[in-house]
DNA sequence: CTCCCGTACGTACGCTGTACGTCTCGACAG
DNA sequence: CTGTCGAGACGTACAGCGTACGTACGGGAG
């Protein structure tokens, strides 16, 4: 057994945030996992809160954000938002974790600055590209929490609507559609709106430099 | 001091999360606030779970989904969002627990009602209407936790960026965005957003129908 | 050798949700 | 009036939580 040290233990609630969900995560069930005495973890993370800090920054520093600067800027963003989307693929359970913790280190800003020098290089105004990449960020997060689970407002976690959960004579459009609100093809559905959004923007850059 | 019952005992959950945050809500806090033993709640509520989705039905069902049938799409579908986005201001440390429950009941689906009969009026295809109501409710959702700080990347909930926070030979676009990082009008970005989105979509409308 | 410090660990405190048993009090049948 | 009964209020108890504190050990420095 190889000493403890900091990145085992984050590795260790990252299993065991994936195996049984963010609500499972305890120190001692974590030093459990470990085989290790509870309060050992503490001579290698200072709390819990920064422990989970560390979850968000490792699984955020996995993200592959490969960008090239030379493709044009409407690619640039899909391809950016897409990265940012397979969180929820590889960590799907951790996600919430990871985007409720503001990070103020290099794993955490790092998209940030590359979205907004994008922006930047696209044409947009300093106060445009900040407020537009604020809209991404919201349609982003968003829609991963609902593939997540996290809001699940409609989205079919676990098979949504059951005949009988809704009485047609009050809700008839959802009682309509609810073949189309129980089956959800994410990746279809996050790309949908992504190209909507890029498409209206884009149509915002054009308008103004005629 | 009138009887217990389960209405005051969700008023208190709600006036508390709103005086101390969801983390200060435990079922001792809310009897003490009451002035009543811990087991009593558990004669009006079954457990926390459902007192929690007894604040969130509650919390929903004040928001006021006035609708126009008779106004054109785009203004009902901006109304009702913004209308959504009520609750970050009424109830601002409430607005993570109200999202993040599905609720089966009328509280919960009137809104989808009244959204997806609004876009399938507007002439949106059954699956159609749906994806947009999903890309709209990614948009709304990611905002209000964005406003509330539930995802604080980067909105600034309590002065985010401080001089010397960032290293500009790293994050040049960061450093130089940093007042416009600093503020947020979170009505006039909220309306920035909506507006994009409701303008793509009325943009592949118009194009379909031509 | 001694000393010292970092690491591992046990114990303990105050907190949590809630299962269970008990007590009290008002309503109603006889 | 009295006996019964049900509902609501409440105390106790248990398992689990984060973590402050004290202790023990093992290896490098002097």
């Amino acid at each position: 057994m190889p000493p403890l040290n900091r990145s085992r233990i984050v590795a260790a609630a990252i299993d065991l945030i994936e195996r049984e969900g963010a609500d499972a995560v305890s120190m001692r069930r974590i030093a459990a996992d470990l085989e290790v005495g509870v309060m050992s973890l503490y001579n290698h993370v200072p709390n819990k809160s920064a422990l989970l800090d560390a979850v968000s920054e490792t699984i955020l520093s996995e993200v592959e954000f490969t960008d090239d600067p030379a493709a044009p800027w409407t690619g640039r963003v899909r391809m950016q938002a897409q990265a940012f989307r397979q969180i929820a693929h590889t960590h799907p359970r951790s996600t919430m974790v990871v985007v409720s913790r503001q990070l103020k280190s290099a794993a955490g800003m790092l998209p940030v600055e590359r979205a907004l020098s994008t922006l930047r290089e696209a044409g947009f105004g300093e106060q445009e590209a900040v407020q537009i990449f604020r809209v991404f960020i919201a349609y982003v997060i968003g829609s991963l929490l609902r593939e997540v689970g996290v809001t699940p407002t409609f989205a079919p976690v676990h098979g949504a609507i059951r005949p009988g959960d809704v009485d047609p004579e009050l809700f008839p459009e959802i009682g309509a559609l609810a073949p189309h609100l129980s089956a959800c093809d994410h990746e279809a559905e996050f790309d949908f709106g992504l190209d909507l959004l890029i498409e209206a923007i884009a149509g915002r850059l054009a308008q103004r430099t005629t």
